[in-house]
DNA sequence: TTCTGCATTGTGAACGATAACATTGCGTGA
DNA sequence: TCACGCAATGTTATCGTTCACAATGCAGAA
C-alpha cells in the first residue's frame, strides 16, 4: 500500500481513501492512484484489515462429516449465499457429532477469526452444546428442531412428515406405519410428530414405529420386518436413501410398489425419480434454506435485529410409488 | 496478550515464547504464564499472527458447486487431512467452471491470505485457468487428468475403467459399449481411453461412442437408443447415476438385467448396492485421494519437494447387474 | 576479583491495513 | 482584506503478533 502511495505521490492514508471510495478525493488524485493501483497489481491484504476493524468477512460452517445429501446441501446452499454476501466460508466438519466436539470446531472457528458461525447440527447432542457459547458470539444452528435457545434455521419437518401421511390416508390407506430415522436426531424426531398429528387428526390407528439409520441398509433390514406385517399397505420413511433399501427388499420378495404396497421418502434427493419405482417424496429447498439462515447470521453480526426462527416449507412430489390400497 | 504479560510479570514476548514452547524459559516463568493464560482466557489471535509470519494455516478448496458424489466426498476427504494437520480449509464453489471464474475463486482465496489451493477441476477449462497461476503459490489440481502443468491427485480413471471393461469381455461378451461423461470433463475422457484400450488388448470391436451428461436423466434417455440396439449386450456407464436412470429405463421396457443385458456404474455411490438389480461398479477412495492430495500441497507450501502426481487407484465391486450374455 | 559465556528476559520495530485527528489551501461573506 | 469553513490530504497511533537484537544476571574460569 505505501508502494502505491509513493507511486501516486500520496499519502497511504489516500489510497485507503480510493479503495473505500471516499467522497474526499479529488477525480484526478483517485484517477493517479487507481493507475497505480494497476500499476503494481496491488491486492490489499485481507488480514491485516481484519486485524484491525476486528472483522474478517469469514464466515464458519460446522458440519457433520457425512455423505448424507441434506446438509451437504444445506453447506452448499450456505456457501452459495455467504458468497453472494461478500463473506468468505469456512468448513470444519465433524467426525461424530456431540457436545465437546461441536464446541471444539465452534471455538477453532472462533480463533480463527470467522465472525459468525452456522451449525448444522442435526443432533440433539450439537443443539446442547449451543446453549453454552458465549452470548457474544453471532451463531445460528440449523435443522435444529424447534426449541433450541440461539436463532434457527430449519426446514419444516412436520409440515413435510404431515404431507407425506395425508397424502397416504387420502389415497384411502386406513392408516401409514413409520419407518423413523435414528432417536437423536431432531429432524427424526419433527418427522414422527408430523406422522403422528396426521394419523391422530383424522382418527386413525398410530401404527409400532419402526427405526432405522438413515442409511439404505436400514431401510433394506426393516423391510424385513415389513415383508412379515399383513395388514400393512402403505408407509411413510424418513428419507429417501432408507426407502431405497426398502424397495429393494420388498422387490427381491416380489411385492409390487405401489400395487402391494404404497411408500413415501422425504428429502428428494437426484436418485429418486428413478428409482423402481420412482419415488413419492418430500423436497426440501436446502438453497433457499441456505439463504435464510445466512441472513439471520448476518444480522445477528451486523447487530440488526433479525429472524430468530427461520422455517422452510417443503414440498410433496407425487411419483409412482404410491396408489389406493388393494381391497 | 499483553494483559496476560502483565499478569505474570513478563513482558509480551516471554508470553509469546511459552506459547511456542521455546527452551528458553523458565519452568517457574512459564508456569506462571500458562496460569494468566487460563485465568484471563486468553486465545492467540490468528490473524496478528498470520499478518506478520506471512502463513495463515489455511487452505482454499475450490470445488464445482454440484451435488455430486465425486465433488462433494473429495471435499470432506480434504477437509478431514487438512484439519488433522492443524489446518483450516475455506471453500469457493462455482457455479459455472471456466476459466475465468476459477481464475477468480483463486485470486479470492489468496487475497483472503490462504497458504495454498485444491482445485477440485474436473474440466478441461479449468485445468486451463490453473497454467496461469503465478508459480510463486501452492496449488494442487484434483482429478485434472495427466496432462496438467501443476501437481495433480487424481484417482486412476482409465485402470478403473479397464477393470470395469474387462469384467465384461471376461463374463464372455464379445464387445462393451460406453455411456460416457460430457466431452470437457477430464474424467469421461480418461474413463474413455480407459474402455477403449481394454477393448482393443483383445481385439474386440470398439462401438459407437454414447454421451450422457451425468445426471440420472440422461442415462435414462441415452436408454431409449439403448433399447433398440439389438447387438447391444454390455454396457459401461461412466457414472452410478446415469447407470441409475438406464436401470430404470430398460426396467420399464421389460429388459431384465443381468439377464438380457449387463451395466457397471463407476463412483459407488452409497445408493448403488440397493439398485435394482444392486449395481456392479468402480469404488473411488476419495478419503484416500484427500489425504494425498493435501500432502501434495502441504510440501510446495513448505518448500519440500512432493509428488508431482498422485495416483489413487479404483477398486472393482462386482453386485448383481452383470452376468455371462445369453445365447 | 574480574571477565567470559550462557541462560533468561526485555525492547523496539516490523507486518499492512484503518481510525482519529491535524494540516493545508482555497473560495466566500463581512 | 481577513477570518471562516470546508474540501482534500497528511500524520500518527493502533490492532496483536513475531523477529532481531539488546540487556540482565549468575556461574565458572582465569
Amino acid at each position: 500500500m505505501v508502494d502505491v502511495a509513493r507511486l501516486a505521490g500520496v499519502s497511504h492514508q489516500t489510497v485507503s481513501r480510493v479503495l473505500h471510495d471516499s467522497p474526499h478525493v479529488r477525480g484526478a488524485t483517485r484517477e493517479r492512484v487507481l493507475a497505480a493501483i494497476r500499476r503494481l497489481n496491488y491486492r490489499p491484504n485481507s488480514m491485516a484489515k481484519a486485524l484491525v476493524t476486528g472483522r474478517s468477512r469469514t464466515l464458519g460452517v460446522v458440519s457433520f462429516d457425512t455423505t448424507l445429501y441434506g446438509p451437504a446441501s444445506t453447506l452448499f446452499g450456505i456457501e452459495r449465499a455467504a458468497h453472494d454476501a461478500g463473506y468468505a466460508v469456512s468448513i470444519s466438519s465433524l467426525r461424530s457429532l456431540n457436545r465437546s466436539t461441536v464446541e471444539a470446531a465452534i471455538q477453532q472457528l472462533r480463533d480463527q477469526g470467522v465472525d459468525g458461525v452456522a451449525v448444522i447440527a442435526p443432533l440433539q447432542e450439537g443443539v446442547d452444546a449451543l446453549g453454552h457459547v458465549q452470548s457474544d458470539f453471532a451463531v445460528v444452528a440449523v435443522e435444529a428442531g424447534p426449541d433450541a435457545s440461539i436463532p434457527v434455521a430449519t426446514v419444516d419437518h412436520q409440515a413435510g412428515a404431515m404431507a407425506a401421511t395425508r397424502h397416504l390416508l387420502n389415497l384411502g390407506h386406513s392408516t401409514v406405519w413409520h419407518l423413523a430415522g435414528p432417536c437423536d436426531w431432531k429432524e427424526a424426531d419433527e418427522r414422527i410428530k408430523g406422522w403422528q398429528a396426521a394419523l391422530e387428526s383424522v382418527g386413525a390407528r398410530v401404527p409400532e414405529l419402526l427405526r432405522g439409520d438413515w442409511t439404505p441398509r436400514s431401510g433394506y433390514e426393516i423391510g424385513e420386518k415389513i415383508l412379515e406385517m399383513a395388514d400393512l399397505t402403505a408407509v411413510f420413511v424418513a428419507n429417501d436413501q432408507m426407502a431405497l433399501g426398502l424397495l429393494r427388499r420388498l422387490h427381491e420378495a416380489g411385492r409390487n410398489v405401489p400395487r402391494d404396497l404404497s411408500v413415501v421418502g422425504f428429502d428428494d434427493i437426484p436418485e429418486s425419480a428413478y428409482f423402481t419405482p420412482p419415488l413419492t417424496t418430500i423436497r426440501q429447498d436446502f438453497a433457499e434454506l441456505g439463504r435464510r439462515c445466512l441472513h439471520t447470521l448476518l444480522c445477528q453480526i451486523e447487530g440488526k435485529t433479525g429472524p430468530t426462527r427461520v422455517v422452510v416449507d417443503p414440498e410433496l412430489v407425487v411419483r409412482d410409488s404410491t396408489a389406493a390400497p388393494r381391497r
